[in-house]
DNA sequence: TAAAGCGACACAAAAATTGTTACGCTATTC
DNA sequence: GAATAGCGTAACAATTTTTGTGTCGCTTTA
């Protein structure tokens, strides 16, 4: 299952924080720690979708291809061609057995409803407010850790 | 990846298809196309929830608990534990890496969104819903035969 | 013209899922 | 009351899916 979706926020989020920036894959893998080819892999699905631009040979590298408002989770979801989280069995049902002839096609149904429930849901979100929430989670932590300078050199 | 879930919701309808009978999991691993105790995994989470009834020994076997029409799928899904349609990513990010440090807990905030989502869309769609489907399927299918006795026989 | 980076493919490694074997236990049935 | 059918469960094997690596060619900038 897909952890691809994880790794791709993460990766534009990334690209987010550093606006105007053109980031090699190298230095998005050591951030993200993995490897270029992963990274590349994942972005040329988001650059087919026109969410990233690329740019080859030296002084190359990754962009947000928009503002990070414009990029909705559900976009990002399409883009992977990550819709299958549900999937289907396939062993091969007796011939006989009715219900096993045809359950994945009612079933398919029900897969379409769901699908079309979590895009509604990833709509609402876009990477701009992925990066206000990990900028305000990384403040809290800096002021939590300035208040109460217990452990290692209070950093 | 969950063909879990396909899997259940076929066995499911299997035992709605035959109300009143005790299945064993020998006759529905046939039917299904797989080895019994795979059956007996799927169906012991479903007798958790209790949707499901065993019982053991002799003349023993598998019968819905409740009318399927009471069975949601939204109850299958929790039962099976299956609420895992998006998963982090596990990669170790850079220390100094502020959105490799936030990004999962943001990130947990739309993944619960969108399994709400997923749960509301299941709650609309029983077991009954599904026989329902299954059978008017193999209905359209016998009289497409009828009409055009094609190919083998007919049949 | 040399080096930095992407593009893409093939292959290796790891992880997750599914299938199988085996054996104990319980309740029928004779 | 003994034999048998069937579940319960654990351990292990096989398969499938996902992730990671190595490599090499091409392009552009310095």
């Amino acid at each position: 299952m897909n952890s691809r979706f994880s790794t791709a926020v993460h990766i534009l989020t990334l690209l987010a924080s550093m606006p105007g920036e053109r980031l090699t894959s190298e230095f998005i893998a050591v951030s993200v720690g993995t490897n270029p080819v992963v990274i590349r892999r994942q972005l040329a699905l988001l650059r087919n979708a026109a969410l990233v631009d690329s740019k080859g040979a030296r002084g190359g590298g990754w962009v947000l291809a928009r503002a990070p408002g414009q990029i909705a989770l559900s976009q990002v979801r399409v883009a992977l061609g990550s819709e299958a989280q549900f999937r289907m069995h396939r062993n091969e049902p007796h011939p006989n057995c009715v219900v096993g002839q045809n359950v994945r096609q009612a079933l398919s149904h029900v897969y379409a409803d769901a699908e079309e429930a979590v895009n509604t849901s990833l709509k609402g979100w876009t990477i701009e407010d992925l990066l206000n929430e990990v900028q305000s989670a990384a403040r809290r932590k800096r002021n939590r850790a300035k208040a109460q300078p217990a452990s290692k050199s209070g950093k």
